[in-house]
DNA sequence: TGAAACAGGACTGATATAGTACTATTTAAC
DNA sequence: GTTAAATAGTACTATATCAGTCCTGTTTCA
């Protein structure tokens, strides 16, 4: 299915929230309940952005986590690429040796640039955008996602 | 990482290979020796393949596998569409009640649109255009990724 | 009738993910 | 100073998915 880890996705719910406090430090607790996580999980997804530089952290008593720059500067790619590492189709996206196919398959250059354009199609949808609904989409676009 | 399973890897291969014989029968042994695969694999591949009508299948003595369409024609996305199923970065992007956040989050029809964005980017590139190298990639673009 | 080849499904081991728990460290308030 | 609140870092386990293989049945041609 090609998809985000659930991680992921429940990063993006936190950068989302987190965002829209901007300037704020909230704890890992509260932000666990917003989004309706648990704790545990929430706070290992700050401990990746803060090292990602995505979030501020901010350590002992009424510390938390903060996010500095405008949720419209902040796109989607960034979070992902924070918490699943680089976007990249193939091992062979990434670097060259780390593809087992790599003495049998010339693919690799067009895997590269395949990984770029999905890259920026997610580097083009920023947390500003993400926190309001997007316009519905219609059936006729949702064909070339191949759903059944 | 974001990647596609290995086995839609392998799957582009065979294509590639397939659609490079246009019109011509070739068994699955045949091209698992051609792409470096098992034979196993390769069979597994083209049994789904054949479901999803990427591929036509012949059996019997001198049986094996055949693609019609000319390959400028078939895109990647249909091929990890073939593997994967839908090309959808959460479960909500398939449809409603799917997707366990959906209660606390309505993100949804922002992943459907990014989804959508994705698909299409990997609808416009060919098997065509995977069977040569494609130009290199630069590494002022390379950053898109996310790379280290 | 037999051999070549695909169809379908079942099974297993390996790997990655998700979720949790524990210890150490930092900081503010009292 | 002591205490409590909070993050940092790491390690662990259960689960789910993926990769790979195998088996049994069916089709087709010679
Ligand atoms: S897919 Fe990685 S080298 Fe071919
Ligand atoms: S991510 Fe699926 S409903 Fe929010």
């Amino acid at each position: 299915m090609l998809r985000i880890s659930k991680l992921t996705d429940y990063a993006i719910m936190v950068m989302v929230e987190l965002s829209q406090s901007r300037g704020e430090v909230i704890s890992a607790q509260a932000l666990a309940e917003r989004c309706g996580l648990e704790l545990p999980t929430v706070s290992k997804l700050l401990k990746l952005l803060t090292r990602s530089e995505l979030v501020q952290s901010f350590r002992g008593v009424n510390g938390g986590y903060r996010v500095n720059r405008p949720s419209a500067d902040i796109s989607v790619a960034e979070v992902i690429a924070a918490i699943e590492g680089p976007i990249a189709m193939t091992e062979c996206s990434v670097d060259t040796g780390l593809c087992q196919q790599e003495d049998n398959c010339n693919l690799r250059s067009n895997w590269q640039r395949i990984s770029l354009a999905v890259a920026e199609a997610m580097q083009q949808v920023t947390l500003a955008e993400m926190a309001r609904p997007a316009p519905a989409v219609t059936d006729s676009l949702k064909i070339a996602t191949f759903n059944a």
